[in-house]
DNA sequence: CATGCTAATGTTACAGGTAACAATTTAGGA
DNA sequence: TCCTAAATTGTTACCTGTAACATTAGCATG
């Protein structure tokens, strides 16, 4: 005999109430009196009672959880965008439900459909282009939804980001203007940041009348690939000279691939990161790096998103976050 | 006027027919006919449908999800815990909902109390310690519970994971047998494995005749933290000669902090880590480092999950993964 | 003592997908 | 042409917490 888990209605029986009057108890006791308040305290303790969304979401559709759609989690980056997302959610009573889709186009199109039909109350999501089926869905579902880590336009509502671009070009100038002049830019995946961030880097190069270069693959960026990717970059473009890679694993990864064909940072070869990863703080030589506010980025995406469940219209359609470069010492 | 979002019976209507067709259209086309075929795929997507899992959760309290609660997503190792939790739950229709808790108790209990009221259909955890009202809870609940990361007995119902403590004495011996006689162990967080690990460690000092000495922190582990707490050891344990640390993010810390302080590794000072952290394959030195089997872990717990799903028993309370000793060239 | 008010508890209805069973249509064979 | 079996569609009931409304008890005031 299989005891299934009790509900309210079993908690009730034990004491001698309704329902009811324990639903109110468990929202708020001061509104049952002080003698049932204590025994139906002891029946929930008695019975173990787990609280059960299903009812409620099935009828207010309001399960009181975002979803959050990032497309990857082992990257710090977005551990830190969680954060900032959690650190605003979580004590105004909302649960975070977390998704990633490892950059799949049909994953990230499955993944809304599944935070969907769990009922969220918002979304923020990470990409900038959506298949057709998954606008409708949005637009249909009538909840709140914003777009982060690009500031893309036009964002379907609303959009947080940084200039992927803008960055790019800035951190590519400023290794132009160190001396670096052979620049090759190390891209592993080409989602939509990084599709900025070439662009940024390309437009840098033609405007000092540069060729630029750039390695991608398939496969997702990690230390490893960073070496990889320098030793193969040092065969084909033996007279290369600076790498900008697409992030900072990329990057040290470049790093250790020079340390060990003893080619010396930054003298021989400029280096740059992007994200600002807490190992490159750390690091010698200090990385140079686009420092960008990721929890700050979550932060805001949570509050906007809290602001319009309240019924606040959107007032700003492109919220652009400042970036900074920070030389390091690797260029 | 809002539009709430289509129902079945909106998609029905739409059609002639009853929801309970559309509904066995979604759940495998061929049961209706196929003129209704076109018809319901084509009223489906212009009213732009979005599945609703509530009813079904109601009514048979089963979500198809299984809750994986981690104490942190910064770390790259739950990162690949998750990888293999869903490499196998995913093919089989699960939807892994993951939540964490900063290594709080009072937020794992919250967390696992959230979950359950998600009326997830499985557990995969990752503390050993629980308190009397989560053990009362996941045993009403009636359902799976997997423990990760520690091989530990007696487990609520079942535990994958390595033997921390015997993985620990392994690292200390061998750095005690590579010379290294004053070793500190780093251990930012004391959660449960760190604890396990540090007990190890001090099993094997003491074997060695050698005094242990250990430092931790409540704030978590980064590599900006290994390289404090190596400043922090040189001055108050000026001879120290070996540092072990808890996972592979302070070892890299400490290394860079010897490296700035002109201090050679390993000739001056032994460094090890543990996890075996994709950058420790491609620095200089080789970080001397415990490789864990994560993915595996996690596909395992996956695995064993889904076959309580289906009703087999549980054979083995603790499945005790294998560890490997990485020596690399840092002790 | 009657009236009016508040506090405390009860009653009813509802949300939407699907299992289980019922009814109807279609196909095929005698 | 009729009958049986299979294929297709319909009907009903169910799951559980809570909003909205209803009721009762208790108490104070005029």
């Amino acid at each position: 005999m299989k005891k299934k888990r009790p509900t309210l209605q079993d908690v009730a029986d034990l004491v001698g109430v309704t329902k009811m009057t324990v639903s109110r108890f468990l929202r708020n006791p001061d509104q049952v009196s002080a003698p049932l308040q204590a025994s139906i305290a002891k029946a929930l303790d008695e019975l173990g009672y787990i609280p059960n969304r299903a009812p409620d979401i099935l009828s207010k559709s309001k399960s009181h959880s975002i979803g959050v759609l990032l497309p990857s989690l082992t990257n710090q980056v977005f551990s830190e965008v969680i954060r900032g997302v959690e650190s605003v959610l979580e004590p105004a009573g909302y649960q975070t439900m977390l998704a990633h889709y490892g950059y799949s186009k049909e994953a990230e199109e499955a993944r809304i459909v599944t935070l969907l039909s769990y009922n969220v109350d918002g979304l923020i999501i990470s990409e900038s282009y959506h298949t057709d089926r998954v606008r409708k869905m949005l637009k249909v579902a009538g909840i709140p939804v914003i777009e982060i880590m690009d500031s893309v336009s036009p964002p379907i509502e609303q959009a947080i980001g940084i200039d992927n671009q803008a960055a790019a070009y800035a951190m590519t100038t400023r290794m132009i203007e160190k001396g670096h002049d052979k620049i090759v830019y190390f891209a592993a995946r080409m989602d939509q940041r990084t599709l900025f961030r070439v662009r940024g880097y390309e437009a840098a190069m033609h405007d000092h009348e540069l060729k630029p270069f750039c390695m991608s693959t398939d496969s997702s960026s990690s230390f490893s690939l960073g070496e990889r990717f320098m030793k193969e970059a040092l065969e084909r473009h033996p007279d290369t000279n600076g790498i900008f890679c697409t992030n900072d694993d990329l990057a040290i990864g470049a790093l250790y691939g020079c340390q060990k064909a003893g080619i010396r940072v930054p003298e021989d070869m400029g280096i740059a990161g992007f994200h600002g990863h807490d190992i490159a703080r750390v690091m010698t030589p200090l990385l140079a790096t686009v420092i960008t506010p990721r929890e700050e980025m979550g932060r805001l995406a949570a509050e906007h998103l809290l602001a319009r469940l309240k019924g606040a219209d959107v007032t700003q359609r492109v919220i652009n976050l400042p970036f900074k470069i920070e030389e390091g010492e690797s260029i």
